[in-house]
RNA sequence: GGGUGUAUAGCUCAGUUGGUUAGAGCGCUACAUUGACAUUGUAGAGGUCCCCGGUUCAAAUCCAGGUACACCCACCA
């Protein structure tokens, strides 16, 4: 056993501590020894792109606690670290590393792209991995996973065959929304929407005026919407109008829709089927064309005249500014409206058109007989999941019924990519690998995507002609190409079309210098052409005579260039390959997360989980709230007001970090977290420290207690039936995830009852060496799952083998209700005095004479209050009015009376009390039990008044 | 527009199924310092439990209405 140091200092034994848990491998459930049941939790897994913040160690504390509290129990505990590939934010990040350096991904290409996006997640990941074992997280790192590793990869695979031969996943061509920046779709949820000033502007349009925040996506306007029951439109509804706006010709059909709100604007909306949804729903409805006029990188098409090129504010303004010149702009209102953004990078979402493949929420399962939809909220409704706190299951189930299709294509490189390969006659395989897909394609090869768009654009600057119809453009970065190939185009299409050829067909393409051929068109659907191209500079590349002998010699497949943004298999993936985990770890017991990510995350879990594996995921959501800052806020980076976890575990010990962030939450509710409280919570682990310092040293033997010594004196009793009520007390909040509670009591004994008032009384008393070990041995592993590093660190000091980590759970013995009873009274009895003395100006170091006398407490009992309150105890009744304390008299020197203000309080009480009593009701209707504390209540505030 | 939550001491928050004279931490005031700990101890001051009704013998707690704030969903032509 070592000297302690007076102050405990983190800093020097947090490290190692931990790496003797993690050497101990007792991280790994199979290495225990329990026999209790799994308790399992699977990390929601950070991004692998940066650091860890506060909501990740608070979660970290969270999990942490549930996992030590059930390994000490004796459960199988086990939690499975991870990271997430996170394929948007990651790519995003590595952009911008690569534009800082003058680059980019279409300059690195595909392949070199992927490299430095490793590179990237590698680094990031070593950093997560690092401050997690920071926290103290007892996590089982052998069974670590990633998000993007091989497991998950073909897991995810797998259930996108499944689900595409069940129907539950397909092509089409619909409304998306599109981040200019990212170039790529997001789903609903990943979109926010923001407040902004914005303006309205009223635009004569035909016999209409029509109001829109969007003036320029009425070049693209295929219809114009009035409500049924207007009367000023009815004569229009049927007709198609030819519409000039600055010079500018649409045709317009014109509908009526009970969604048109006649008091908004003019009561006039001008249909815009290809950008935006509700457009696009009124066009379903209602059969209109739909005319694309913005592309993915944000710039008018040719489809927008003389705008084509331009971006959309661009845009905006020439054209405003040309509709009002030709006196068509009626007035401009200033609004408030929500603008939608990207939830990664805050561009603003352009919807478009565009074919992606989409999961269908509401089809049947065809051997369920249920949808997706269904099975997701039957988990919860039927009771196998449990949320917490309970009121988020309404917003879950609301979530779920208002689902909708939605769209898991994401155009980046960084991801799961879609198992799915084309030929070049419109065949579509979908195969949860290309040995499969191979197979189903009758062992044709498959090529990689050497010959997708984004490189072919990259080699070269030839012109073209195909056969048969020339194309005029040149390639190379020239964007008029990218219009024919990624289509939508109404002019381009339909002339293609028109020329004769048709869906499937390929079209070769000749270089005009040589003549030779080097590469084809595809046209894959009436508004869309792919291209697929041979770089004539690249080695092995071919030439052919005509397409079919193209075809004749090259039957190639394609893989789908875009990757899926989809983790939700995370719940039971993490045991995937390993059948004998899956069978006793699965389902796991908590899944513990932020309430933001319910909707995200969790809900798509619980779906999949069910709909693959027909099980539900975990037993239990617990859902923490968000940590703000002082002030309520939110912490963020641009405001400066975050809170490095890790910068505040240097400095305060990661021990006082996990209690503040345990200690003041509640589920589903926000806290705020501040430096003070931090402070607080280190000094309690200080206070834990010095408490074990002092039995330590004024123990004859330090060693193991292994049965409750007997209490000799009321104190020992007292404290032995309050460490008993403790524990049990403990046990139970943790059970039942009351962790701030269960915190809150440990903080509570540790240092008002064992501190301030026990170690106290063994100065005095002497002789309770075994006592205080005893407790102290238990309370560190009651303290444990808090505060593991200090409690690990103080065990030691008993010099056994055995970590504290995996002890034994205390259990709870007898608690003696009366003998808490008259310890109460000897602690009033005390404070009293302290109180007569304080307010009587005695300095602590005088000791006035004083006679106890007590109806309850013996006469060393008294003697031990004198002592504590430092007053001198005589036989003699001092000559004044004597004080009553509950049971006791204190007969002291001193002048002090009741103040008036105490007086007074006193005396309205013992109204009130009377006429409660007096009151029949009260005394007919009321718990006898209740009746008597009255009566009893009402005896002691007399006897305070009076002096008796 | 729909939904959820919060409102308790100067600040941050507890307050279980209604039943002590409503609690804690921080801060504040006064005092204390030689041995566990100043990251300390002792004591004190500090409250219209948001407002208004109702239920009840009894309401911070339950119900209805209102106010303020926060968040979520939808819409925003």
């Amino acid at each position: 056993m070592q000297e302690l140091a007076k102050a405990y200092e983190p800093t020097k034994y947090e490290d190692d501590i931990y790496k003797t848990w993690e050497e101990s491998g007792l991280f790994d459930p199979d290495k225990l020894k329990a026999k209790g049941k799994p308790f399992v939790i699977s990390m929601p897994p950070p991004n692998a792109t940066g650091i860890l913040h506060l909501g990740h160690a608070a979660a970290l504390a969270y999990e942490d606690l549930m996992v030590r509290f059930h390994r000490l129990k004796g459960d199988k505990a086990l939690w499975v670290p991870g990271t997430d590939h996170a394929a948007i934010a990651t790519q995003t990040k590595v952009e911008k590393i690569l534009a800082i350096e003058g680059t980019d991904r279409k300059k690195l290409g595909r392949e070199k792209f992927l490299g430095r996006v490793k590179e990237y997640v590698a680094s990031s990941q070593g950093t997560i991995r690092k401050q997690t074992r920071k926290m103290g997280s007892s996590c089982d790192w052998s069974r670590e996973r990633y998000t993007f590793d091989d497991g998950l990869s073909k897991a995810v695979n797998q259930a996108f065959v499944k689900m595409y031969d069940d129907g539950l996943i397909e092509r089409d061509y619909r409304i998306v929304n599109w981040c200019p920046r990212c170039a790529s779709t997001l789903a609903d949820d990943e979109v926010e929407h923001k407040e902004q000033d914005a303006k309205l502007y009223y635009i004569k349009y035909g016999p209409f005026v029509v109001a829109t925040t969007r003036p320029e996506t009425k070049l693209a306007d295929t219809g114009v919407a009035v409500h049924p029951s207007d009367r000023r439109y009815k004569k229009y509804v049927g007709q198609e109008l030819d519409i000039d706006l600055a010079g500018h010709k649409i045709k317009v059909k014109v509908i009526a829709d009970k969604e048109i709100d006649k008091r908004f604007g003019s009561g006039v909306v001008g249909v815009t089927p290809a950008h935006s949804t509700t457009d696009y729903e009124l066009a379903q409805r209602h059969d209109l064309e739909i005319i694309k006029l913005i592309d993915e990188s944000g710039h008018i098409m040719k489809t927008g005249g003389k705008y084509k090129g331009k971006n959309v504010l661009q845009a905006r303004r020439e054209f405003v500014a040309d509709l009002e010149k030709a006196g068509q702009i009626e007035k401009i209102d200033s609004i408030k409206n929500n603008l939608s953004i990207c939830y990664r990078c805050d561009t603003p979402i352009e919807p478009l058109t565009s074919e992606q493949w989409f999961v269908r929420v509401n089809k049947k399962i065809p051997s369920r007989g249920k949808s997706l939809k269904e099975l997701a909220i039957n988990a919860v409704k039927g009771g196998d999941i449990e949320i917490l706190p309970k009121r988020f299951d309404k917003t879950y189930y609301h979530w779920m019924e208002n689902l909708h299709d939605w769209c898991i294509s994401r155009q980046i490189w960084w991801g799961h990519r879609i198992p799915v390969w084309y030929t070049e006659d419109g065949e579509v395989i979908v195969a949860p690998n290309e040995t499969e897909a191979n197979k189903k394609a009758g062992n044709k090869k498959l090529t990689q995507d050497k010959d997708t768009l984004d490189t072919w654009f990259s080699s070269s600057l030839w012109t073209f002609s195909t056969l048969g119809w020339p194309i005029q453009n040149k390639i190379g970065l020239d964007k008029d190409l990218v219009k024919i190939v990624e289509s939508g185009e109404k002019t381009k299409t339909y002339r293609l079309a028109d020329k004769g050829y048709s869906i499937g067909e390929t079209i070769v393409v000749e270089n005009t210098q040589t003549k030779k051929n080097f590469g084809y068109i595809k046209i894959t659907n009436i508004q869309k052409i792919k291209f697929k191209d041979v770089d004539p500079k690249q080695k092995g590349h071919e030439e052919y005579k005509d397409k079919d002998d193209f075809k004749k010699t090259f039957k190639k497949y394609y893989p789908d260039k875009d990757i899926t943004d989809n983790t939700d298999l995370w719940a039971y993936d993490f045991v995937y390959s390993k059948k004998s985990d899956l069978d006793l770890f699965h389902p796991s017991s908590v899944m513990e997360t932020g309430y933001d990510i319910l909707f995200f995350w969790v809900a798509r879990m619980i779906m999949m989980t069910e709909y693959v594996l027909e099980t539900k995921p975990f037993d239990t959501v617990y859902l923490h709230g968000m940590i703000r800052d002082k002030d309520g806020k939110k912490m963020s980076k641009s405001l400066g007001n975050g809170i490095d976890p890790i910068k505040m575990s240097e400095k305060f010990g990661t021990d006082a970090l996990r209690l503040s962030l345990i200690i003041g939450s509640a589920p589903g509710a926000d806290m705020r977290l501040y430096e003070d409280k931090i402070a607080g919570y280190r000094n309690f682990v200080n206070k834990l420290w010095n408490i074990s310092r002092f039995i330590f040293t004024s123990a004859d033997n330090v060693k193991r207690v292994k049965k409750q010594p007997r209490a000799k004196t009321l104190a020992d009793k007292w404290i032995l039936s309050e460490f008993n009520e403790t524990i049990k007390e403990i046990s139970e909040d943790l059970e039942k995830f009351h962790f701030s509670e269960a915190g809150t009591k440990l903080y509570h004994f540790t240092w008002d009852d064992l501190a301030d008032w026990y170690l106290e009384i063994s100065k005095i008393e002497k002789d309770k060496e075994e006592i205080l070990l005893y407790i102290l041995e238990r309370l560190l592993v009651l303290c444990h799952p808090f505060i593991p590093f200090v409690t690990e660190v103080i065990w030691e000091q008993f010099g056994e083998k055995e970590l504290m980590m995996v002890k034994e759970w205390p259990k709870a013995g007898k608690v003696d209700k009366d003998v808490i009873t008259n310890f109460t009274e000897l602690k009033e009895l005390v404070v009293s005095l302290r109180n007569l003395k304080a307010e009587n100006k005695i300095p602590p170091t005088e000791f006035p004479d004083c006679n106890l006398d007590s109806k309850i407490l013996d006469k060393k009992y008294l003697e031990l209050a004198a002592k504590m309150a430092r007053v001198n105890l005589t036989d003699k009744k001092v000559n004044v009015k004597p004080i009553a304390i509950n049971s006791s008299k204190v007969f002291i020197d001193l002048t002090k009376e009741l103040s008036d203000k105490e007086k007074q309080d006193l005396e309205k009480y013992i109204k009130n009390t009377e006429a409660k009593l007096a009151n029949e009701k009260f005394v007919s209707n009321a718990p006898p039990q209740v009746i008597e504390d009255t009566k009893k209540r009402l005896a002691e505030a007399k006897n305070k008044v009076n002096g008796q």
